[in-house]
DNA sequence: AAAACGATTTCAAACGTTTGCATTAATAAT
DNA sequence: ATTATTAATGCAAACGTTTGAAATCGTTTT
């Protein structure tokens, strides 16, 4: 490349780079006409400091990486919005890497991340991960006491802070609306096997129908993945089996389920919600514009995105280790796939 | 931090960097034994090599810098995760920057993309440069020959390679699909003004209107921001207007602003395609889920993406300059929002 | 015994920047 | 004239790693 260097700079003008890098930070005693002529050549140079020597340096890359799953639901890229939305104007740059719910890929991305000596890592981590319970490569992490923070699905050991969102409230408050509406067969779309997020969305729902005094149906509870594909066979299933009473309400592990479920209610002439309710859960930007309208709970992606950067900002300041835990309140946004009695 | 190096590890052993450096990078010429006594030691301690030092010394970072206008579309995460299948495997990392479609923050990013010496730089340009035409900052890069690579929306002036979708034939063909079946009055929520992407599909749209002898209608262009709620009033404006004719088709500029006139539409009872066919461009992946299922242009997001990698590691294993311009080939998708004359 | 060889290992420079300390030169105070 | 003071600049080390060339040392060949 033909970056022009400091040193350049210096041979130019017959100097030391000691000058020039203090003429080109402003530093104090440097003589004014020196400065600016070093300055203005510069200017017209195109200099650009060399971030990597600093880096080097300083042991300080100004640099977060971020982990997630992947990008593929709206609630990932709101999450990451709000990352950004802290970090940008501080000066920080991000390095983006999709496990696609692979522990390989996880484990292969923090390493290079640590390689790359990142300031600190934000994760939202991988099913594989949270179900082979290997947590081996944030040890490393640990170790190197930067700062670690888990955003969205948490893990249940000490590894970091974290920033969630209430799962359990979140159900339960989703579970609950459809009670209090007259909905007493609440089928539960649930997320995959191994996630906490899926277990504790899974606990409210159920606890909530035992509060209420109502039986769950093991049936009536299908765990398939994050995505529209996965909702179809257990809906369809769940609504053409002719000989069985049928729910007359969903509770979907997430908005995108909700999707897939109302897309086979919808050509099974099934009426939302006059026959059944659907409730889903993230609030993606779509559903006020899905037909029918999706009933939801807010997940405040972009918040927790936001909350868990500034967390993260909190630990890089700090000269002592520590970690935070941060647990937000879902709340229940009411459309036109939950029927409403009054 | 307490990171251990290989200084460090050369202490411990009395001997130099350097015999640590061969035995870990597993040079011949070093007695097997050293080899395996400081492999062990090193992965013991978790070693893990500074690849800021190695940056510097090789004056490349194996990063990537991607610029994106929002990751709020599908068809952006679509692109990036193209771009990702391509880098990750090589083991290149990404940094990622969202310009929120304002130039001043294009500037920023590349101008600190540029400090951080990336290897290349992905961008997709923002409204903002596009409208105002500076390109100043592409100047930068240019200067020191690092490739540049615009991807999906393309900029008229040679600055680097490019890889786009042909948005002109993409448009023809919606607006084809629609005349076919029928339609004689479509409108078009067309996209932002300054945006070359919107000039090619109201180009598209405007000639193939012309090609079948139909005249445009001033009141039926509008143009929008690239989302649902920009549909909203053009849409009730033209379909509220009791005194004219309305339009029996609408072309939309990308899928989500179809999602805001299905709105419209559904709310004032209008049928779909019945009374009106839509059509969109992008092929998000709701829209097959969607109410009615929406007929649109597949625009070959993920690909993009995976194109625009190829096209930039070429560009970096090229010793010599070149860009490179690829337009792909859009393809009708049809759903249920067009209807269907035979 | 001297020379040549081969196997290992070390030296030193390089990448670009910052920074405490030393140096120089010019001016002011004694 | 000498010393103290100030302003401006230079020196050198440091960050962690790689790498060509040089050095060391034991062994083999002549």
């Amino acid at each position: 490349m033909n970056n022009i260097t400091i040193k350049d700079i210096a041979k130019k003008f017959k100097c030391s780079p000691s000058t020039v890098s203090r003429a080109l930070n402003d530093h104090s005693n440097i003589n004014a006409d020196t400065k600016e002529t070093i300055q203005e050549y510069a200017q017209k140079m195109g200099y650009q400091k060399n971030s990597i020597s600093l880096s080097l340096l300083n042991k300080s890359t100004k640099t977060i990486g971020v982990l997630v799953p992947s990008i593929n639901h709206s609630h990932e890229t709101l999450m990451i919005q709000g990352i950004q939305s802290v970090f940008n104007s501080l000066g920080y740059m991000l390095i983006f890497c999709v496990t696609n719910e692979k522990h390989n890929l996880e484990q292969d991305h923090i390493k290079r991340l640590l390689s790359n000596r990142v300031d600190a890592i934000l994760v939202s981590i991988s099913q594989e991960t949270a179900s082979l319970r290997d947590f081996s490569h944030f040890d490393m992490v640990n170790k190197r006491k930067i700062p670690l923070v888990f955003i969205d699905r948490d893990i249940v050991e000490n590894y970091g802070s974290s920033v969630v969102i209430d799962d359990y409230a979140g159900a339960y408050l989703a579970t609950k609306h459809l009670i209090e509406n007259g909905c007493r067969r609440i089928a539960h779309l649930a997320g995959p096997q191994g996630l906490l997020v899926s277990k504790l969305r899974l606990e409210g729902y159920l606890d909530c129908l035992k509060n209420n005094g109502i039986a769950p149906k093991d049936d009536w509870i299908k765990h398939i993945e994050f995505d529209i594909e996965g909702a179809i066979e257990p809906t369809k299933n769940w609504f053409e089996a002719k000989n069985t009473a049928t729910p007359d309400a969903i509770f979907g592990v997430n908005d995108y389920v909700c999707y897939g479920a109302i897309n086979v209610l919808t050509s099974l002439g099934i009426k939302i919600p006059e026959e059944v309710s659907v409730v889903g859960f993230d609030n993606c930007p779509i559903s006020p514009y899905f037909s029918p309208k999706l009933t939801t709970i807010d997940r405040k992606s972009y918040e927790i995105g936001r909350l868990a950067a500034e967390q993260t900002l909190e630990m890089l300041s700090s000269d002592t280790y520590f970690s935070e835990k941060s647990i937000l309140n879902p709340i229940l946004i009411e459309r036109e796939s939950t029927r409403q009695v009054y």
